[in-house]
DNA sequence: CGACTCGTACGATAACCCTCGTACTACGAG
DNA sequence: CTCGTAGTACGAGGGTTATCGTACGAGTCG
């Protein structure tokens, strides 16, 4: 179907059933991962990690999108030399109804209240 | 109004407007934490702190509770030799509408997927 | 007052986390 | 094959956190 994934690279992923609301929380309660996963959310398509431009270096960025994905936020695949993330809405909002959109119109929400230009209403 | 609280003894809270979405959820991201806040949702009331049976130590209990409060999660008030702890239902519901119950309702239902005997249902 | 309960303060320890730099691998283009 | 780009691995530094134990303070009750 479509493979265009490198085989023989794929990244451990947890299983639906294993993804642990503490650890969503704690993923997101980080800055840098909650502005990832909401530039993820706007463009409602996968991303490459190329794509951010964040405030960090490479070896922190590899270390924040390893967080969201072991802990289940986000899917990761090799497609050529770039990663490919998305949202694991599928899965997220199976185990925990509304709570990624709520928590992205929390987000948006503080972004307005703080005047954070940028990135409030995209 | 029926001031039953000590003076003289008041403790730090941040304001309204000084709760950040990152915080809450950073203190939610611990077990210990979100079964306080989960016991403390079903009682809809204020409870002391020795109310709670926690598996841990009064000291690590004490460090606990300040993180709720000093994230703005709970509001705390000495009441005699008690220390009465409540949601911030209406500040978090204003900052960040359907947050906490939607975070309450996947609390549960992971509980109860789980099988966390205990306190799933109450 | 004296004893008791509730909670705090402080220090210690071990674990964890964010960040970085450097060296490295994997893939694609010429 | 060589080079460039995308990302990883590893290790270290510096800060924060969760936990504990012991000693202490603040109220309440007898």
């Amino acid at each position: 179907m479509t493979d265009t994934a490198t085989p023989g690279r794929a990244l451990p992923h947890p299983e639906r059933e294993e993804i642990r609301l503490e650890g969503v929380l704690h993923a997101l309660s980080d800055p840098m991962r909650l502005r990832i996963v909401r530039e993820l959310a706007a463009a409602e398509a996968e991303l490459a990690c190329s794509r951010f431009d964040l405030p960090v270096t490479k070896s922190t960025t590899t270390h924040h999108f390893r967080v969201l994905r072991e802990s289940g936020v986000i899917r990761q695949v090799y497609r050529g030399t770039a990663k490919m993330n998305a949202l694991r809405r599928d899965d997220l909002d199976c185990l925990f109804p509304e709570l990624l959109d709520i928590l992205l119109a929390a987000a948006d929400r503080q972004s307005v209240r703080l005047g954070d230009r940028g990135r409030s209403t995209s």
